[in-house]
DNA sequence: CATGAATGAGGATTCATTCAT
DNA sequence: CATGAATGAATCCTCATTCAT
């Protein structure tokens, strides 16, 4: 039955991706969001910037919101891809999260708009909307749990920590830093921060 | 010079404070942000829960947006009044550290309204107010940053990290663990998890 | 250049004027103030009725301030036509006079809502309303000067007064007499003073 | 009967008179008016200008509507008492129409403030404000028609005209130039422009 | 007489969504 | 599929007036 349900999903994203004006939509909202803010990113900003009608949208998606779950959704695929690759890339636990931490700092640093997006503006959604991205954020944090998960069970890692905390101290840590880097706006290289993280967020869970 | 502007400050402050009606309805703003979200408590039903009238409000605050920063910043205070005294008790840079973690979740575990507000719904106004926002929050963070100075060059913590990015990793620790808990909708006891969260940064940060 | 501009606004005229709406409201408006009093006449009550939604409004006019420009400009529109058409007829200054008062008097007997407002309720626009209307009513003002210049140069009126003073005695002379007729609640006929009006006015004026 | 209530109300009005704050707060109200606008002035800037406390105006005045009438009526008295003085002062009745005009453009001149409230702001004011001051002008202008009637008698003036007409003529005349006067922010000398004015409009009334 | 803190009614405008073409 | 004109609900703030002191 959940595997239903879950081919269901994947058909219907593979459908929508396959039609062009589903993504010109959703990279349309990306700059709209980014370039006038969130509460400024009216559905006809949005509709202007895709090149097609308001009415348009609404054939593609259900309601303003959808847009804006379907652009975190959408956007969050490119991490949860790369990070599983990652995984699967065979090194150590640590090597993985040197990788992940890097992996999450090229992606935004090499997209301003939707750094400004995931971090800034989509934060100012309401409670409802939140809830839906964090449900996707979920994925990332069930793989960046493998990681920690096989670290403590091969040694790399304190095997005495609670995975949830330190999961939380990971991802905490590296919000943090894209966050406050998108509000003094880029006036420093995120990437070059990634070794220094990394040396601290090691520190803390090394056995 | 400065030191009028902040004695200014400070007198504009206490004068404010000795309104009862003030406090009143910066209480009552906490509240109807809690139950109703952000964007639908209305200046209407603020007032209602304070128990004046619409006009009044406009006595107390220059704008709807000005509630929201008082709040912020009179709630703020609390943490920060704690650190200080925390920092004047004369520990090592460790205890202090521990202290304020368990201060922080101690003050949102103690008002769950607050902490929905401060966690979650604070964070929906406009860049304008949470720009405003992050200054009054500056405060704060430069409390910790002087722990961590004070552990570097003590000897307590590692003398060659990046005070910055330790600072984040803190603040984002602490910061991310209590929003989860908010978004759980309190089913845990956040004060529980103090220890194993002081146990990981200190790991990180320790010499 | 001039002329550029000119035909620029004609044309943005002549498209707002095609679009049915847009007189639709304007009249809804006329009969609003006239009948709830410029303050009373709320979008709302435009809108209902011009039999239009409250939003429709805005698709039309930038905003309250908007409409009542457009109102002053579209309804002065048919004294300047008709004062044109009057002055190109070719006879004496002091029958173009004639014939201009009693197009004056014509046209706001004939709307008694169009007096109620021009006279009375437009009036208690803000200074920077009045200010726009006042540049509108400068081209009626303008033919007026013609007729009264071109009497002087053919030796019909006093060829030593001054131009201005007298424009303002025969405009003024006009407008008190059509408050006052406006303000008694139409119980006299208007146009059966224009004959009294004329004989004053040639009279002050003639060489 | 009316003489009962007009000697009432004479009484009432020597006796505001002679409260200090009754004339303190109109002449407040003429440099708030003037400063602010006819919508800003607020009944609070009133009292701030005026040097007492808001309730205070309601010992004086039933309501703001009630200021406003006040200020007109009792800066009318100064027109009309001129006027009265003119008038028998036993000239002839070109000339007491020439000393008219000169006050009218004297009194305005020399207290710019009171020029502005009379000729822009207090026309913003409603219709139910406009009708009472309407009937407080009635007095002056009673004052002009005996100026007329007796020159139509004594046939210095044409004894054909309509009294009403050439009673608009004149007021009209007079305070059309007034308000171009003000609305060009008393660019030229008002007072000058008396000459021209009275040649015109003697012109039209005489014999 | 005088004060001034408190009151609360009232309206222009925006923008997500629909539906006839 | 695509359009875009039309819809209408929903809210912050001002300010004349009151009344307890």
């Amino acid at each position: 039955m959940v595997i239903h349900v879950f081919i269901f999903f994947l058909v219907v994203i593979c459908l929508k991706r396959n039609k062009p004006k589903y993504m010109q939509i959703v990279d349309a909202a990306v700059i709209a969001i980014a370039e006038n803010g969130y509460h400024q990113a009216q559905v006809s900003k949005i509709a202007k910037q895709a090149g097609v009608a308001d009415g348009t949208i609404y054939l593609y998606f259900k309601n303003k919101e959808d847009i804006l779950i379907s652009v975190f959704q959408e956007k969050m695929g490119i991490f949860v891809e790369n990070l599983q690759a990652i995984i699967k890339s065979g090194e150590t636990a640590s090597d993985k999260l040197c990788k992940m931490i890097e992996n999450h700092f090229r992606v935004l640093s090499s997209d301003r708009h939707l750094a400004t997006v995931t971090q800034l503006e989509l934060r100012q959604s309401n409670k409802e909307i939140r809830l839906k991205i964090n449900s996707i954020l979920k994925e990332y944090l069930i793989l960046l749990d493998q990681i920690l998960i096989e670290g403590m069970l091969n040694g790399e890692f304190n095997q005495t920590m609670d995975v949830r905390i330190a999961r939380q101290m990971v991802f905490g840590t590296i919000d943090e830093i894209t966050t406050t880097w998108v509000m003094n706006e880029n006036r420093y290289d995120l990437l070059e921060q990634a070794p220094k993280v990394k040396q601290l967020l090691l520190n803390a869970l090394k056995a």
